[in-house]
DNA sequence: ATTACTGCAAACCCTTTGCACGGTT
DNA sequence: AACCGTGCAAAGGGTTTGCAGTAAT
């Protein structure tokens, strides 16, 4: 599938095909999602030592360029990274205690999104939606 | 109103009433809103010379954790204050061709999120949305 | 043989922090 | 007189960039 189909998108855009992009393309379709550049880059280094995070940020950066992944802004300045999302809203909770990063988001949400972006004439191109809180276990755990 | 309540407020629960905290509220009240601590930086500076960017981010650090000021991250490490957005919920509309930020948001926007949250009991504390697009003006400029 | 890509190191931006002096109470 | 708040300078974290050598084509 887009295993195949990697070195092809690469190549027939003239980029090539390097173990570190390889590797990057492999760790973030084998996760679960939301990985931030030094997790990438740290389960990179364990298969590859010596790859520096200046090459994962430019593989990252070119991945999403090339639409092969996305970047999602958490805030203060975390940026995470998933493999092709291919569910349309992939909104972000992020729970405060223990860092679990976690989807939500429902076609209605994104319907009303747009319709009120619509309502004032913007043209949507990117909706980053985060919530900081409290997830499910957290609040059981506590409290 | 909220002038006279400053001096208060801050005297209430023991800290210093100082010209760059009064600079920083006159300056954040005046403006449409949507200032970085670097905007806010540069108007106390033109008004206050000498004054250093650490102090700004203390003084809007010490606003927030008083309920006085909103921060909200837009996402590339870039954050902006605002004074008292009295109205619940403050998304934000961010042009990338003019760089303007503007407001939108509906109590049924926030309704549903908070529905989509209970859903999987998420207990959100802060919702940040931001929406990276093209405004009306830059929409009718360029084509 | 090209020339894209990487490792290395430095720079960058925004933000935070330690410290001693000066200002507010 | 107490001590909070500021200026100053340095550090911090995430990210980007310049450069020359290396590897993919």
């Amino acid at each position: 599938m887009i295993d195949r189909a990697l070195p092809e998108v690469l190549r027939g855009r003239g980029y090539r095909v390097t173990p570190q992009r390889v590797l990057v393309r492999e760790i973030l379709q084998r996760s679960a999602g939301h990985l931030s550049a030094q997790d990438v880059h740290a389960a990179v280094q364990a298969r590859l030592p010596g790859v520096e995070l200046s090459t994962i940020y430019r593989v990252l950066e070119l991945f999403v360029r090339l639409g092969l992944v996305a970047k999602s802004d958490l805030g203060e300045g975390r940026a995470v990274y998933e493999w092709c999302p291919e569910h349309a809203a992939h909104h972000h909770l992020i729970c405060e205690h223990c860092g679990g990063v976690t989807h939500f988001g429902s076609p209605r949400l994104g319907a009303l999104i747009a319709a009120e972006c619509a309502a004032v004439h913007f043209e949507p191109r990117d909706v980053d939606l985060a919530v900081a809180g409290t997830c499910r276990q957290c609040r059981s755990a506590s409290g």
